[in-house]
DNA sequence: TTGTAAGCGTTATCAT
DNA sequence: ATGATAACGCTTACAA
């Protein structure tokens, strides 16, 4: 490996020399000595060791990522968006798969604040009332001392800048688009319970059938957000019949597998009960999901932008940035007949 | 921060003495010293520098995972695979997107070996007649020479360690499967055009359906890896009639596009043609697609286990370890009527 | 415009 | 058993 040394050595100067011509310092350099260093550099094949330079100047070029699970398409999708930015900035991604375990949160940015990483994104939603919730704050405001942004993509409290998306008002619009469809008696099924990522979607569903003076047509069923749940909660509609006449889901995962269910079961959707969900992730796209699309991509994007623009962390920066869902009506959903 | 020499000065011995406490170093240390130490640690809540410790020992705990796109779900499990495993030995993954361009994966193995990486996992295919694989395979040659391993994921020339499946004899098995059925006349979607991947599963679909003396029989379709190109592929299948018997497709995410081209054009599947995919992913359950289970997650953490487990890269260990897959039978299959 | 030297926070090699 | 001290490869005052 060669080093800066080596360079200034095959240039004849000094180290700072080399490294100003190399680090684009706004330092004045004569031009012949710049062209000496730049030649010596490109023949030797010297690039820069990241660590050395993270260790003297307090910071590096990583950005870290804190997703629950890489495997689910939410969370790939924040990741893409945050890695395009970080790359094309010179930044590397650093992903942890959390397991939406607080604690794993906590020993995650602690590792990554060893690394001195420029910043660190939380993509995963947290948990209501979270015993833990304090003691990642604490963790987070440490970081930020040492100059480690952090960047919450939900809206817990986590004493940082958070960019989201308004996920509540995701659910009250379709569960709005629903009712217009002319449908009265509509099931949720929720998250995976404690979640608030599960709270708030429940809640704008709940508020959206209450302002439709519909509560007591609104069912609420215990979920999750795989297939798996929204499989096995559609097959207990099925079991316990009349059928409502939709079915909203808090994820399109959910959405799918009661999609499935129902059809399995010779239900026709959207004839007989319209199935809808929230996300738009590509498998909503397969099926023809009637869902809201939410701006995962832009959110991981725009959480790394914040951290590669902005010095090593200003200060307690608490801005919330929602960033705009839309309604994307497919063929799972359908008017009421009659 | 606080630094090896606080917590030194704190318990008042040298910082080597705290060293070689805090690191489990073998060196003898008296049981006094020893408490001394780890009390004034953790009473300043001492972490150490990833970065100088990086910087001192020429290797850092930092495994880098190189992948076409995250958000395809092949790569999402060979990407949890490799940070479960990581992470687990107290490693942290760092992941590019590299959009299959051989350029990219250059330049961000040159990167992971600025951060001096443990080791790279590369878990794209690669290009047929590459042009640009020497460079690469040469970048993979100097980070060997630096210590750094680097695992491939799939048979492509970089001279290095190669663990994967072997999904020519997973296309072979499955067009078998095919075969037993009674189908003759088998339609395959292909994959991308020059990508090793693709032409395995093709050589494979070929191979059997030529030992089988059916290779009059065998058509063969240009296609893609997603959805909308194997719903393309389908669509022109159906409009050039007569159907084949079955259709295979080069991943499940296509034959998903393929199975629902051909149900939205009234085609009873598995009634009238079988769907076949090759990969099991997650999809695949939720369609109830027939396929064949690739061990995508145990690549990824097999590879990061080679990583973390041997001493900076021993020398070219080129060995080829091929996990085992399995044909996964599920609903879009059926025997051939009559 | 260029050079010297003091760190950054470790580990490792000597001494003691 | 413990302590100095020299690296590791870089940036950045401060000098010249």
């Amino acid at each position: 490996m060669t080093s800066l040394a080596d360079v200034a050595r095959a240039a004849g100067v000094a180290v700072s020399t080399a490294s100003r011509v190399l680090n684009g310092s706004t330092h004045p350099i004569s031009a012949a000595t710049r062209a000496r260093v730049i030649e010596a550099a490109t023949r030797l094949g010297y690039s820069p060791s990241a660590l050395a330079r993270a260790l003297v100047s307090r910071t590096s070029r990583l950005v870290g990522v804190l997703v629950s699970d890489i495997v689910n398409p939410y969370f790939s999708v924040i990741a893409r968006g945050a890695d395009d930015v970080a790359s094309r900035a010179g930044y590397v991604t650093m992903l942890s798969n959390v397991d939406r375990r607080t604690t794993t949160e906590i020993n995650r940015l602690r590792t990554m604040r060893d690394y001195r990483a420029a910043g660190v994104i939380f993509a995963g939603s947290g948990h209501v009332d979270d015993p833990q919730a304090d003691d990642l704050a604490k963790a987070v405001r440490e970081a930020r001392e040492q100059g480690i942004h952090s960047v919450s993509l939900t809206a817990r409290d986590l004493g940082c800048q958070v960019i989201t998306a308004d996920s509540q008002a995701a659910a009250y619009e379709i569960t709005e688009y629903l009712i217009s469809l002319g449908h009265r008696r509509i099931a949720f099924i929720e998250g995976p319970p404690g979640m608030i990522a599960n709270r708030e979607r429940t809640d704008g569903f709940l508020a959206c059938m209450s302002d439709a003076d519909l509560a007591a047509e609104a069912q609420c069923l215990p979920g999750g957000f795989d297939y798996e749940a929204g499989h096995a909660a559609a097959m207990r509609l099925i079991a316990r019949p009349p059928l409502p006449h939709a079915v909203l889901a808090a994820n399109d995962e959910a959405a799918v597998g009661a999609l499935a269910a129902l059809r399995q079961a010779g239900i026709d959707v959207p004839g007989e009960v319209s199935v809808a969900g929230i996300d738009d992730l590509r498998v909503a796209r397969f099926v023809g999901l009637t869902t809201v699309s939410l701006p995962l991509y832009e959110m991981g994007a725009m959480a790394a932008r914040h951290i590669v623009d902005n010095p090593p962390c200003a200060g307690g920066d608490t801005t919330t940035t929602v960033l705009s869902h839309r309604l994307i009506a497919r063929e799972t959903t359908a008017p009421r007949p009659g």
